[in-house]
Order: C-alpha cells, then sequence, then structure tokens
DNA sequence: ATCGGTGCAAAGGTTTTGCAGGATT
DNA sequence: AATCCTGCAAAACCTTTGCACCGAT
C-alpha cells in the first residue's frame, strides 16, 4: 500500500533562479528581499509569494539553509554544501566593523562535545557556532 | 560643548515587571508573547508597545540578550549576566526533544578562537554557540 | 491530462510609530 | 517643570494563503 505518495517537485524556472542566486552568492547569506531584488535587477519579474514558497521547499529539502544571524533581525537563506552531511561542519565568521559573514569549514567542536556530554548529560547530535570580531580588511585599515 | 545628552532611562513600572519576568525566567528564554502574557495572567496590564519598547531600550543597555535559536521563528530575550562582561561566557544547550534550552557556563573556545586568528585572519572578540541534541531527561524515557 | 507551481491580492501576524495623557526625575 | 514613558490605535512590515490560470511531467 502506498502510505504517502512521494509528492514530487518541479523543476520551474523561477525555482532554478532562485537556486542560481544562492549559487552565486554561495560564500555568504542571503535574505528574502536581497534575494527578491538581484531577481528584479536581472529583469526577471518573480512573485515575492513565489520567492517564499521556494525558500520554505528548498529548505524542506535540505538545499539551502535558514540562518538566524544573532542580533540581526532579517533570516537569510544559503546554500547548504552537498557534501554536508546532516551534521553542521562550518561556522560563521562575522565581522563587527563591515559586517561581512565568512565560513569557518573545520569542524573543531569535537571535544568539546564530549565534555558537554560527560559533564552534562546531554547528547550533543548537532551545533552551532558564528565567531564575532573584525576581519583581516578591516582590521588593516 | 555637551556633544550629546547622555539619555536617562527612567525607572518605571512598566519595566521593572519586565525585568522580574525575565529574572524569573533567568535560565531560560522568554519571547515576546511570553513575556506579555505572563504580565497579564499576574494581573499587570502592560501595553504590547511597552514591552516592545522596553526590550528594545533593556538591550541597548545591554541588561538583555536577543537571542534568535536557529530554525525557531520568534526572536527570544533573556537576562544577561551581571557578572558577564563584554564577551560571552556560556553557551545553550537546546533539546531536540523537549525543547528545554540549558546554559552551559564555562567557555571553552579560547584555544579555538586563537586557532581562527591564526589561519583566517579573523579577530575573534566574540561568539555565540548551541549545541542540539537531547537532554539527560528525555534520553531516559 | 494531471497536478504542482505561479502571480496576484487579500489576510494574518508581528513590530513600530504618532499622539495625547501620565509618571518619573 | 521638564522630559521621558505609556497606552491606544493606526501604520508599516513581513510572511502566508486562496484562487484562477499556467506550465512541467
Amino acid at each position: 500500500m502506498n502510505m504517502t505518495a512521494p509528492k514530487e517537485t518541479r523543476n520551474t524556472r523561477q525555482r532554478n533562479l532562485i537556486l542560481d542566486c544562492l549559487k552565486e552568492h554561495c560564500d555568504s547569506h542571503m535574505t528574502v528581499d536581497e534575494i527578491f531584488a538581484l531577481l528584479k535587477d536581472k529583469g526577471h519579474d518573480v512573485g515575492i509569494a513565489t520567492v517564499y514558497r521556494n525558500l520554505k521547499s528548498l529548505e524542506d529539502q535540505g538545499l539551502i539553509e535558514k540562518v538566524y544571524i544573532s542580533g540581526g533581525a532579517a533570516p537569510c537563506y544559503k546554500m547548504l554544501d552537498e557534501t554536508a552531511g546532516n551534521k553542521h561542519t562550518h561556522h560563521h565568521m562575522i565581522c563587527r566593523n563591515c559586517g561581512a559573514i565568512a565560513d569557518f569549514d573545520e569542524d573543531l567542536l569535537d571535544a568539546i562535545e564530549k565534555i558537554v556530554l560527560v559533564t552534562k548529560d546531554f547528547t550533543v547530535t548537532d551545533h552551532r557556532l558564528s565567531f564575532y570580531g573584525v576581519c583581516g580588511k578591516c582590521s588593516k585599515k
């Protein structure tokens, strides 16, 4: 018996345009508005509702990631590295001066997670880590 | 010459009520709605706009902290430990099962921050770290 | 041909703001 | 007394939803 029909996802022009935007900016994050504006700039008329719907479905499919930058209001989206598994393997470095958000790919928290398990009775399955500070470019000025 | 008059902050009933709410829940986080509802339950009629305005000013003063739980939508507020300096000295442990948010007070990231500086040319002045997993209570069920 | 996606506009929710009156210093 | 804060309601935003049409499979 077919319990739940595996709802298919269609390969629409709008969906691809949104994915392209995120791919172009794969080293940073984009807000919904930024994606919408970039599409407009490129001359593509896509409804804002479509942007929201696609971002949600892409997130459900695990192709993109929704990120809340602490202290900032607008949620951001970014491409998820297709090589990454379920677990987070990168962190963010956020410059307090210019606002640049860079990724930090290595995962250095394994030792700390073991400490958490032993001392806090909490089994860590995932983590989010952001560093705030001053990027090299800004510190040279 | 008085460059910028140091705008004073008044000690109003509403401001104290909001701070009391957050103090009572100092080990967890509260959404705007939760604070508003708790005040109502206690019989204090405070306008929602006042709650928003006070939370913003308390945040500006560094007395409370605004936290975006990744994946969740509503921003949360919590008391900032008055013993803590500018730098973060605690992390969050968020149970995927029951949603409990506990604090992890030790700061274990010093070594990692040094690595970031050397390998990434990024001077870390602060960080946010959240662990996701299963708390002891839930894992026993 | 079917069924999901799209665009529009309306609805829903959250946060901010203008203003007159009230409270704190 | 001065000025900051409050409450209300309106406004401004952001996000979701209903519906008829369009497009991908």
